[in-house]
DNA sequence: AGCATCGTGAAGCTAAGCTGAACGAATGAT
DNA sequence: ATCATTCGTTCAGCTTAGCTTCACGATGCT
């Protein structure tokens, strides 16, 4: 098996373009350095090193092996720092979190900002993500943690292998421009806004099956969806505008929405999960990012917490 | 410096649960198993095993060593493997690609697939991505091909250590609802098309821009942007559907749209050119996928190819 | 031409890393 | 309860990987 001694030789000859050099930077001899390089070339079955004038060039293949030395040994040392602040009884490692936009916001964004004080050898890399992408990429470890959305009677499937953990149930608002009639009162009918022109997310996603079954169901009608977009802030910004309606809960609204009035839906309660999935086993540093999220998550709606 | 035949020892006796099972599958003796395990938790400055009855279990400590382990040991056999390609002359490697949409149905899915003949030990992996977040990925080598377009007169700045190549330039169509009376002639006047509802990318995007300069500069008038994607089959959608016009590339229309009417604007030449972006010095096997891009561009749109 | 500097190979030494035997601890059978 | 078995660890001893020193031929600068 490739040894990690030689390749750091072989990084450094690289990098200093001399054998003399490396073996200078590396307190060796270049006797050293040559009888090493001399080894892995055997092991590699084919040149790694030419002669060029009476210097040193890699080749190709020497190129190649170097590139892969460099992660590798990037490898090393990230296992090194991480064992050490393990060793010191701290919590660390790299943790990948995926999620949804609003939640991304209001839950992942703020615990990112405690976990920084209070598990500083965690490192954190989230990115904006779908549901739907995230159970293969948390299989494969390209993701530690995603954060994920339901609707109420609309659950999603989870495979065994995975973990969920429930973040917060938030409700889904009627949100109507601010002159609208309807928005007089404290709870809207549903039924009073059959004649109002929706935006609501693409089709095939779960907040407009929602939208759907809202408008049919609370309210009888059939609802006029003529504005789509999957990103809950642009919708809010359609209401404000447009003067369409929209449906969006509590996340998306935050602390407030100026400009536009939000009501609860008079005939029933709507609401959204959001969860969190992980695979089954935690190291310490996904726990440790699960439990930042579920107080972010209790801070983002304390008073929708149940 | 942490040596990886230790850690292969340990990962081995984490698998095995036992230092003789482990001993046994690797061909040596317990007792050089104990040893080198002593060795790497006196490197490790904190104990990686505990004896749980007369069988020995990993500390969290140890947990954390063989994630990074695995991942290590993977990556020497990337690496093993790569070099054994290489060394019989072919060309290998991992490389990432990241491109907008019509980029990605129309030139990167068929140079994948070109790839898969020529290059077997290329592996490519692909990922919808806007141009905006290439430059960095690039850069941390995240993304190893960017593919990225630019419409005329709306130059993107590159940063100088990242290589630009032009793939194609095509032509910006008017698309029509078929029954709209303007559709008639072969090239159309954008001054006629000032009272019809318009679809296009959301604003702050290089589309949406476009479109209005057109309208402007060609046509005279501030278009009516009535329905915003940042997903051009959906403009194409709504052409088809709510009537709207809408001003695509080449690309999206690909060997043609049925339902619509694709027009050339009478007044000019509106193109959008698509290039790809990589770091300055390439692998082998990422001059590769370059080259098999730009032959995909080829047939992408061979007439429109200047 | 002369000299410094390069990479490499041979000889020799140190220590890393293996084996095998011996020992205490834990488990299961009798 | 007791004995045999299996576990992990330790110690002595040996092999060899990997280092240094020295020597040599090749290359480039003055």
């Amino acid at each position: 098996m490739m040894d990690l001694h030689r390749l750091r030789l072989l990084r450094e000859v690289h990098g200093r373009g001399t054998v003399h050099g490396a073996a200078r930077a590396l307190g060796y001899s270049p006797s050293a350095i040559s009888q090493q390089l001399a080894v892995l070339e055997r092991e590699a079955g084919t040149p790694l090193l030419e002669r060029i004038g009476r210097n040193v060039r890699l080749t190709a293949a020497g190129e190649v092996l170097v590139r892969h030395a460099t992660t590798l040994l990037d490898g090393v040392e990230a296992a090194e720092a991480e064992l050490a602040a393990v060793a010191a009884g701290r919590v660390a490692g790299v943790v990948r979190i995926g999620a949804f936009q609003s939640a991304f916001i209001r839950v992942v964004a703020p615990a990112i900002r405690s976990l920084a004080a209070a598990h500083p050898d965690i490192r954190v890399e989230a990115a904006e993500l779908e549901v739907e992408q995230a159970a293969p990429a948390l299989r494969l470890q390209q993701l530690d943690v995603m954060v994920g959305d339901e609707y109420d009677g609309q659950p999603r499937a989870v495979h065994t292998d995975l973990r969920r953990e429930r973040l917060l149930r938030e409700h889904i608002r009627v949100v109507l421009p601010e002159d609208h009639p309807a928005a007089a009162a404290e709870r809207v009918p549903v039924a009073n806004l059959a004649d109002l022109a929706w935006a609501a997310c693409q089709p095939g996603t779960g907040h407009r099956e929602m939208h759907v079954r809202v408008c049919r169901e609370l309210g009888g009608f059939e609802p006029d969806l003529r504005y789509s977009s999957d990103d809950f802030l642009i919708l809010l910004e359609l209401v404000r505008t447009t003067g369409a309606g929209a449906l969006l809960p509590d996340l998306v609204l935050g602390q407030g929405a100026p400009g536009v009035a939000v009501r609860l839906p008079a005939e029933g309660d709507v609401g959204r999960v959001v969860f969190l999935l992980t695979r089954r086993t935690r190291t310490p540093a996904v726990a440790a990012v699960a439990d930042a999220l579920k107080t972010a998550a209790n801070r983002a709606v304390p008073d929708l917490w149940e």
